[in-house]
DNA sequence: GAATGTGAATTTATTCACAGCA
DNA sequence: TGCTGTGAATAAATTCACATTC
């Protein structure tokens, strides 16, 4: 049962895709569900059947021949395989409209990621309030925030031109205290030591993905 | 030169690489540079050289042997791939912090997306300004709206519940009329009809996607 | 009988390696 | 000589199809 998993050996694409099927076995289970086959999953996400299947295989087998999966034990499951069971500490740099909004948004907390700190290089946002209380930290201060409570993941919201150095402080601590895991929201490529994980939003670039699918038809 | 390309072979994960080179050649663009290589352009957004020339090539032949690739032409061709020679009209349904910091964002006006109009469900929201003196419209005439002026991509940027219903309000209108792209921020999986492309941007799947990749580390 | 779990087959994507041109 | 453009080779991901188990 508890099988030594090699995530190495998990396809880079199904660790998106195990988030989607957390977050519909979830709503199942507000609604009660308690079982569920494969092919349902499949047709509520709109995928193939036997691509779950094959996911889930690669961390354990979760199911019951001939019946399917009972959601709750899926749904554990799944946050373990995801590393959700335990909580992440999470900064956000960059306290304008978007770093704003993130900070705001309600998702975060109830995956188990939880906000520790926001920080911004003007004056005129250093010491506002941000959330339950907590104020926004001069950006200045970093580095020894860092030092003093492990900070796993760093949310990235200023702008373009100042992202790199950001990234650039965030991972020259000493790797006991640097950050681990990088959430990049400016419109810029960055780049960080092959130990750290970095991963990219970038809005235009999926409005300009959408652009070539529109032009397509016409 | 101008040969005909056929879309529908052009591989999915292409697409949203060549708004990387679009966003990176700019760079060197206005950092003076007129001309560049596979290689450098490689190293640059730590890709594999021969890729970028597979990239293009589903396109054209945008370079010169022995001598690398102009600069500004090469913009103006992905350009052209990505269908951003013309704009866009774009509304954003949902006046909450995520759907006003996405207004705010300058990054769309630059890449040919014009913002059309904004709308909320809420009273205290309609009738605010947003941008440059236009005003948040009530969600209520998201129809008239689409109707009299044509609409090419919504951003739903709404609570969870409200997406799907939204959505189907988008794309309920005559085919003329309708919206032909949605770009869904609400964290849920949304349907559409298949002519309709919809694209999802999900800020907690991206941090459990890091979640995994730290879990793994640990 | 029904649905999982998984090798094998297929499809898609990446990388190699080199012919062809400046 | 240097770099593009592209078939051929390789690698990765998806889907099929079926033995296995409940």
């Amino acid at each position: 049962m508890a099988r030594p998993v090699d995530k190495s050996a998990v396809p880079a694409v199904t660790v998106p895709r195990l988030t989607v099927y957390l977050r519909k076995l979830r709503e199942l289970q507000a609604r009660g569900v308690d079982r569920v086959s494969s092919r349902q999953l499949a047709g509520l996400i709109d995928l193939n059947a036997a691509q779950i299947r094959k996911d889930f295989s690669y961390f354990g087998e979760f199911g019951t021949r001939g019946v399917g999966y009972e959601v709750d034990r899926l749904v554990d499951e799944i946050k373990r395989c995801l590393g959700l069971e335990r909580s992440w500490n999470v900064v956000i740099i960059g306290a304008g409209s978007l770093g704003t909004a993130l900070a705001r948004y309600r998702g975060f907390a109830e995956q188990g990621f939880k906000l520790v700190a926001m920080f911004d290089a003007s004056q005129r946002k250093v010491g506002v309030s941000f959330g339950d209380g907590r104020t926004i930290r001069d950006v200045a201060d970093l580095e020894p925030f860092c030092c003093e409570q492990r900070v796993d993941i760093a949310i990235v919201a200023v702008p373009a031109h100042a992202a790199q150095s950001i990234i650039d402080r965030l991972v020259g601590l000493e790797p006991a205290q640097r950050v681990r895991a990088i959430l990049n929201f400016a419109p810029v490529k960055v780049f960080a030591p092959r130990d750290v994980i970095v991963r990219q939003v970038d809005f235009s670039s999926e409005l300009m993905s959408l652009s070539f699918y529109l032009d397509r038809e016409s």
